[in-house]
RNA sequence: GCGCCCGUAGCUCAACGGAUAGAGCAUCUGACUACGGAUCAGAAGGUUUGGGGUUCGAAUCCCUACUGGCGCGCCA
């Protein structure tokens, strides 16, 4: 009797229950709707229900006599031991040993597909993060995204969403020709302009562009500062590329705003004219004073939105637009953006984007917003100047523990990151008390092997402990927590999940012995507690490819 | 001025509208002939920023005051 299993069955208790009430309510309750959850105390079962306090007003009747009536039906489910109502009419479920322990095997027989669920199946997703302009390194605010954001993709893959990472390069526009002009002067020596880009990695560019094209000295300016920024460009963004790869974080797209600038149709249009066009043939669109506007203030926002100037110039607002549809078209169902708190005011604007482009603001379109991070004791970049870098953080944390502590936190909870902690061996380190337990299961996996026991005489029945019950409740709780994870967009569930796991399994751990001792006989709980070992590694393992951290088998 | 986010134990932070608000650290007390103790058991620690409201039930939803962070261009 998993999770599942057992929500289906308490749904259809309480279908039958509202029937047989004679109640004329119209109430559809399936396996989401049961409220099934971990209960905060062992005293309480190893699954608990509030259906019962959820239907009492519906069915006009106290919770504690609607809960009697499920009672009675959860009592016939074979492998439910008891079910006690408690309190204001909570159900208590007890499992017999035997069902609770079925799902060791059921875990390592799954193995690294156990927590996939269908939960998003049919959902196209796209997921676009990080986003930076290509014109310097990665710094601590790009570095939660790329965590975060590559953390959530692979959490809706395994709720089982067909999802799109996306990284949008801004590689058109003002700051890119400030880049230019900036690597073109260090180049012929000559001091970067004001408002230019300052650090030692322009110099280092400039010395690049200098070897590649020795006559740049001799061109006309405009042509050289597209040599010096075009040949920057390549090179910077495969460095951000590179760092990105180091934090094991993937991108499926890498989405140049150029495409959309340049002409696509027969008529010499460009996506982002033709964007324009579709926008007004919506009807949010309005031309005043010379400039062309979007009716953003249909969606919430506080004014309406220039999309082309009175110059005829493009702001960068038309970019973004042309950028939704082009998601939109290659038939995205929902479309997330993680975007620091800085850019909060951006939301309705894009929700307008969505809106005017035929689209349910509500449903096709999300905005996460992130607090900033900061880092206690961070040394500032050497090489680019007033910022602290992805880089130099992932070297001297690691990318196991960087990844860890920022996908532990919610997107919109403030985070102050101690490098300290992080670089500590012990039970202050959350990375590093999970890793523990999933090396733990290896080293106990050994022993057990050199001394004979085997999971080949697997009886879930022995498996009476009262930690053994706990650990293997929540272990079979996992496939919820990452399905909950991805419908709430919010990987550190995960992270969560895995610290409370590491706990059940140190304490079972310290309770239940798998190799028998000394010269003690190995007998069949041996067997059937190398299974529960080896199933707890497998969940510990899952999670942590989750989160983009690795499992070590030894430490 | 307007808007968004946040405010939970000494610290860092959790908590699908559910039971006595939980972990870790720090403090105190234990387990030390230990399948790696990088572990475990226990104690102590709270008016969930204040005040109203909705609900059988509120840290969570609504209103309000306060504190902190951020944002409000025909810039990108």
């Amino acid at each position: 009797v998993d999770p599942s299993a057992l929500a289906q069955h308490i749904a259809s208790i309480a279908t039958r229950v509202i029937d047989e009430s004679g109640a004329d309510v119209d109430l559809a309750i399936g396996p989401d709707d049961v409220a099934l959850e971990r209960p905060k105390k062992a005293e309480f079962g190893d699954w608990a229900s509030s259906i019962a306090l959820k239907l009492a007003k519906p069915l006009s009747k106290p919770p504690r006599d609607v809960a009697d009536l499920v009672r009675a039906g959860l009592l016939e489910v074979s492998g439910v031991a008891s079910v006690d109502i408690a309190g204001p009419g909570f159900l208590n479920i007890t499992l017999d040993a035997g069902a609770l322990g079925d799902i060791a095997k059921t875990i390592v027989d799954a193995g690294s597909a156990f927590g996939r669920s269908d939960a998003l199946v049919g959902q196209t997703i796209n997921l676009e993060f990080v986003s930076a302009n290509p014109t310097g390194p990665l710094h601590i605010g790009h570095t939660r995204w790329a965590a975060l954001g590559d953390s959530l993709a692979r959490v809706l893959r395994a709720a089982g969403a067909e999802v799109k990472s996306e990284f949008y390069i801004n590689d058109q526009g003002a700051q890119m020709d400030v880049f230019g002009e900036s690597v073109l002067a260090r180049a012929l020596g000559r001091d970067v302009p004001e408002n230019g880009y300052p650090g030692s990695y322009i110099d280092e560019l400039g010395k690049q562009v200098r070897d590649e094209f020795p006559h740049l000295a001799d061109m006309p300016h405009d042509e050289a500062v597209v040599c010096a920024r075009e040949a920057a460009y390549a090179t910077q963004l495969a460095a951000i590329q590179e760092s990105l790869a180091k934090f094991n974080v993937h991108f499926d797209v890498w989405f140049s705003e150029r495409q959309l600038h340049v002409m696509e149709t027969a008529d010499g249009e460009s996506l982002i004219d033709q964007s324009v066009d579709r926008l007004r043939e919506q009807g949010h669109v309005f031309d005043e004073d010379g400039a062309v506007w979007v009716r953003t203030t249909d969606f919430g926002d506080d004014k309406d939105r220039v999309i082309r100037r009175a110059n005829g110039v493009y702001t960068y607002f038309a970019a973004d637009a042309a950028y939704y549809l082009s998601k939109k078209d290659r038939g995205f169902d929902v479309k997330i953006y993680l975007l620091g708190a800085d850019h909060h005011g951006y939301i309705h604007r894009l929700k307008a984007i969505a809106g005017a482009a035929g689209d349910d603001p509500a449903h096709n379109i999300e905005v996460l917003i992130g607090q900033l991070v900061s880092v206690n004791g961070a040394r500032l970049s050497k090489r680019a100047g007033n910022i602290i870098e992805l880089d130099d953080l992932r070297e001297w944390l690691g990318t196991d523990a960087l990844r860890y502590s920022l996908g532990r936190y919610p997107a919109d909870s403030p985070l102050t990151i101690e490098p300290d902690i992080l670089l500590s061996h012990s039970n202050d380190n959350p990375v590093f008390y999970v890793q523990y337990a999933h090396a733990r299961t290896h080293q106990v996996a050994r022993n057990a092997e050199a001394a004979g026991v085997t999971t080949a005489d697997f009886d879930p029945s022995v498996l009476t402990d009262k930690t053994e019950s706990e650990l293997l409740a929540a272990l079979a709780d996992y496939p919820r927590i990452v399905a909950q994870a991805a419908e709430l967009r919010e990987p550190h569930r995960v992270a969560r999940f895995l610290e409370d796991i590491a706990g059940s399994y140190h304490r079972w751990y310290d309770a239940c012995r798998v190799t028998p001792k000394g010269d003690d006989p190995i007998e069949p709980v041996h067997h059937s507690r190398l299974m529960v070992n080896n199933a707890t590694r497998q969940v510990l393992a899952n999670g942590l490819d989750l989160l983009g951290v690795s499992a070590p088998e030894r430490m």
